[in-house]
DNA sequence: CCTTGCAAACCGACCGGCGGTCTGCAATTA
DNA sequence: TAATTGCAGACCGCCGGTCGGTTTGCAAGG
């Protein structure tokens, strides 16, 4: 048996291909389910290579969490670096970057992403991924509310718990987004539709109300989302495990 | 080399004390990183005893669960019972509960239990315990709410989604919380501590607003737990590896 | 243009330890 | 005594991670 043939690259290159087998096997199999071996199996790269350019099966999470935030991050710094418009707009931009996100991409494949983010294997991934999201957005907003503060059109006592506040209320959308992703075509879809449209509105009620606003200022920024979420087909996949 | 001299044990009892193990070191090490050989050496049982009486280590973890849930749930089933108070009385009992909770117990010991529920490692047990409790909360609290618009009281569209809004809510001190605890000591703490103030104050605010009730209705129940909060010694244990 | 030298990329056998299984025995009960 | 049940501990497969050695690409010297 003669050495597997070999093919040395860029370390950049090497990093990039290994984060990129690694992100699609996470998101499909789950972190913990996803073991080294399958990363190295699908980017055909031994053992010794890939401890090479990761000290870590963590520092491959991270890695891919980063290259995930940065993508994010990217729309929202485009949101912070406008100083000019008022700070109503500003939030209002902010808060659609989401709905924004969703459209602009094709929404079937957020919607895997959104279903494998919350299965119960996926806690770390998820949650870590959230925190880092978090803090990247978490001056971007708190600028933009105290924006408003000094404008006077936001009432707030502490703007940078204001925005902490406002970001992990932004959590209560997924979990609900979730659950109805899972009614589809189910006999509860409908159930689940109004449901969903109840925590859209709750949700962003609370987000006028933390910030003194009138009762309707904000909104997803994507009035159909609800119907578009529910007409997708479910792709039904046995959980290949 | 003869055998371990040998205890049998009735089954609900070795259940309990293997239980009772296990959540000892799930709450110092963290579920991940303690070994079911851990928890057998601290119980003094072979293998083959504990996988007789639990068929996984999830299970256990489940177990361990379930006992804490049903202490909290025994709180809260008292509150869920009175028919004849007002929706207004309910929620305040219902709201107290946790400051209650932590009045009654010694607080050191909940310090800790907070800090270890927050670690990074521990995200798996800290959230099933979150879901755990939520899903037990839930009922009662959509009764209350529920209740609440019949007389009149509450002004809510969703009485099930604006519970599960304010269960999420209530998970943002937490967070808070931890990082008060945290600065203990330090040079910062003072900030920290006007930060839980904050945090605390507008949780709240967020509550008396999700409901339609005016702004201060609702209260931590407790005024001076930040101060006793930031005044308990911190124990300091460097993290046993 | 061909050596030669060397650092970096890479290989894959190997390790300790994990969760979990299995066979068999000892304690208990009938 | 026979049957049941609580339990011991050797064992298994697998995983994340290590390590000594090999290959590759490239630049300097002839």
């Amino acid at each position: 048996m003669k050495p597997t043939k070999r093919k040395n690259m860029q370390p950049e290159a090497r990093r990039a291909q290994l984060l990129g087998c690694a992100q699609m096997l996470f998101f499909s199999k789950g972190f913990e389910d996803t073991t080294v071996q399958d990363v190295l199996d699908l980017a055909g790269v031994s053992k010794g290579g890939f401890y090479h350019h990761f000290k870590s099966k963590d520092e491959l999470l991270f890695g891919v969490l980063d290259g995930m935030a940065e993508g994010v991050f990217s729309h929202m710094s485009v949101v912070a670096s406008d100083e000019t418009s008022p700070a109503i707009d500003l939030l209002h931009s902010f808060l659609h970057l989401r709905a924004n996100y969703l459209r602009e991409h094709e929404y079937s494949g957020q919607v895997e992403f959104f279903r494998v983010m919350n299965q119960e294997k996926n806690i770390i991934l998820h949650e870590r991924f959230k925190r880092r999201v978090c803090e990247d957005a978490m001056p971007i907003l708190t600028k933009i509310i105290k924006k408003g503060c000094d404008e006077g059109s936001f009432t707030v006592t502490d703007a940078e718990t204001a925005a902490e506040l406002i970001l992990f209320v932004s959590g209560f959308l997924d979990f609900a987004l979730l659950r109805a992703i899972d009614a589809r075509g189910t006999d509860t879809a409908d159930h689940a539709a109004q449901k969903l449209q109840a925590a859209i509105d709750m949700q962003f009620l609370t987000v006028d109300r933390i910030l003194g606003l009138p009762d309707g200022t904000t909104d997803f920024g994507w009035p159909e989302a609800v119907d578009v979420t529910m007409a997708t087909v479910p792709p039904i996949l046995p959980s290949a495990k």
